[in-house]
DNA sequence: TTATTAAATGAACGTTGTTCAATTAAGGGT
DNA sequence: ACCCTTAATTGAACAACGTTCATTTAATAA
């Protein structure tokens, strides 16, 4: 039944995200380009557009695999992560690792902006929900004294306040160099902000 | 000496300031371009590029108006706090309200990413530099326990921390509706960071 | 061998940032 | 009143962008 293919879609998608990847990874958010991504996968525009609806559904779906790869880390990380205060630096150690190591393909799930009118479909928002749940998980053991609508609100408090910090490190904003002084502006945070947490 | 000016280059600054500040204001970033700004002030794209270097130039001044008007209201917010936990308590609240109200303003400050070459210049850092500055002499009094560097060290875990809420919110990542749930986190976040802080 | 049909193309459209030769008009000199 | 100088302003031009879709290509079924 089929016609004409080098390639089957599913194939065809697989080339084009690594491709993207590829130029995100190397030249940034600003070096993507329908156009670019065609040509390295040896294919026209045209066929893009056969396979993704628009370049923000191509984003999305990067964005979905750099987030499942945050997932992963972060999950590893908990493996033998001690106590549960541990636990907690480890998330945020892994999370800035994450986001130094591969800055453009950090920065293009958290800054790029999807057009209004464009719904961000569920199980991409689960993604990003996942992230705050293990957060929650590894702040559950110290939470004896709160209900769990606490435990949810301090969990996002704190993992919001972590990305800030990755945030605005990247940036330059922060008037720190180097990955450790921004690692050391986690811990401080985490720790202090745990310390407060837990005092009865 | 002066030839055909209906305007000043300072006035045409003014203007086209102004002009890009509506743009962005009612249709946020995307909805910015030299050709739309040159129009709203009656002018044509070649007169824009007479008074600034290039677009991400006109943003940076831009931004820079943002960053006043935010450390205006930081800065008043400090005149009559109460204590210091209470002081930091108002400027987060500050912080969130600011973004809240002005949203596309404020996103154009913390998520256009200037180009790589381009320099960000001394005095635009500043500016953002001042804004830590702020906090760190609210956290002064609370310090009595830790070093100069610890204090500066401690401020811009916070603010970072503050910042991060603020950007995941209003990205829609934080799974909360409206803005006293946001202003809620960041309470949270300063409440237990300061007693963390404070502990001896 | 031909007809069918899906796969792939690439020209076209409207938009973008940016440049710069060409044009315009105001003021001073005669 | 005239021209000439000179700064102010223009807008056509360029390359690149996202997106669309009539057209072409080629693999299969008949």
């Amino acid at each position: 039944m089929a016609r004409r293919s080098d390639h089957s879609r599913e194939e065809l998608r697989e080339m084009a995200l690594a491709a993207a990847e590829k130029i995100v990874v190397e030249q940034g958010y600003d070096g993507l380009s329908a156009r670019k991504v065609a040509t390295a996968i040896g294919y026209t525009v045209g066929t893009l557009y056969l396979v993704f609806e628009n370049l923000d559904d191509l984003i999305l779906h990067i964005n979905a695999r750099t987030l499942d790869r945050l997932h992963a880390s972060m999950i590893e990380s908990q493996a033998q992560c001690g106590d549960a205060s541990n636990c907690l630096l480890q998330l945020g150690q892994v999370y800035i690792d994450f986001a130094d190591e591969d800055p453009h393909r950090w920065a293009m799930v958290f800054e790029h902006r999807f057009s209004e009118d464009q719904v961000v479909p569920a199980w991409y928002q689960e993604k990003i929900a996942r992230m705050f749940a293990l957060v929650e998980e590894a702040l559950e053991p110290l939470a004896e004294q709160h209900t769990r609508a606490e435990v949810t609100q301090a969990s996002r408090a704190l993992w919001g306040g972590v990305h800030g910090i990755c945030i605005l490190a990247l940036a330059g904003n922060l008037g720190v160099a180097g990955v450790d002084s921004v690692q050391d502006l986690t811990q401080t945070l985490i720790t202090n902000y745990l310390r407060g947490f837990t005092a009865h």
